[in-house]
DNA sequence: GCTTTTAGCTAACGACATTAGCCATGGAGG
DNA sequence: CCTCCATGGCTAATGTCGTTAGCTAAAAGC
């Protein structure tokens, strides 16, 4: 038996493509164990289980999240700065549909898990955006829980295909973005 | 061996319940059958499978939410509409999450299909709420977008309990349904 | 080179969804 | 009241999946 060489980052990339092609749900250990070139108890030797391996997608796709919103937002300010980010998370969430519903659950176990520390970073971002408007501080995390739903449901609404009108997609996204532009200014 | 006097209507029913309880997840056919007073083969005397029962589940709890924005919308408009309607919404997710859950697949067959007639029932809710404010018609569409997109996405975080700060959940929600209401006047 | 670790394997178990096929219930018609 | 038959319940069996136990050979350290 020649040694496949994985490691857990390894395994927990696969998966994560792998959720990204045939969706979450469809990642078993075994479909994910044959695009490995391995049996299906040999991830165990890397992951403790599946809960632990939907864990760590979620922490990847967090981090990888958090980088996409910063790259977005150099230099950027004001409603420049939502709507980059506004468009990077939903660019993120369409090509990476099956990492991004790994982080749906939200289990972070602590203050130092990797998802915690990801999403606290997510979360630094939208703050960041935040602050080219003229915002009370004590309404800094009305704000913050206004962008992140808003933006979870568009995401959670569109990938699960229910627009069904015919009016597009896109000119919805850009009319929220300014909505919310014109209602934080205010 | 008695009868147990099941029909379809009875089993979704109490899978919707079990389902609030334990969590859609965890709605197995052997846990529901076991709540039935049944063995797990005999319900697909009455549901062709997993897949029809989360379906029927979640055409009976777009009805039930339905009904509840219907009731909350009485002689309602402009803003008090719009606040009547998100909190029954949330508080519809907040007392029912498993029958909830089974609506976010939004996987409807067709327009005659019973998931779709309740679905537009919401919107035509949430669409009533709309005719308080001076819309263009036009932006009617992105308005309720805008609408979905904050409940769902609010809920999904809530209920996965993802607003990990102190301030207090209500007081945001509050908060955002002022948003919506200065934005939509302006 | 020898030992120790460890990544991979096969075999096996338990939970679950689903199908096949049997039998008793109980209502409809005589 | 009796018979018939549609139907709701049952047991048994199959296939898939996650997971554990225990073996073996490849690599890594001395």
């Amino acid at each position: 038996m020649p040694r496949a060489g994985l490691d857990p980052a390894a395994v927990v990339a696969a998966a994560a493509g792998l959720a990204d092609e045939i969706g979450l749900a469809n990642v078993t250990m075994g479909a994910l164990a044959e695009r490995l070139g391995v049996r299906a108890p040999s991830l165990y030797k890397h992951v403790t289980g599946q809960a632990d391996l939907n864990h760590r997608i979620a922490a990847l796709a967090l981090t990888e999240l958090g980088d996409a919103l910063r790259d977005a937002l150099q230099g950027r300010a004001g409603r420049d700065a939502l709507g980059a980010a506004a468009r990077a998370m939903r660019a993120f969430v369409v090509e990476h549909p099956g990492r991004y519903a790994a982080t749906l659950p939200l289990n972070a176990t602590g203050p130092d898990d990797p998802v915690a520390v990801a999403g606290a970073r997510v979360l630094d971002s939208l703050a960041a955006v935040l602050t080219g408007y003229p915002l009370d501080p004590a309404d800094t995390v009305h704000a913050l829980r206004l962008l992140r739903s808003l933006f979870v449901g568009f995401a959670a609404i569109e990938s699960a295909g229910g627009f069904e009108m015919d009016t597009s997609t896109d000119e919805s996204f850009e009319w929220l973005i300014a909505f919310v532009d014109r209602g934080l200014r205010a």
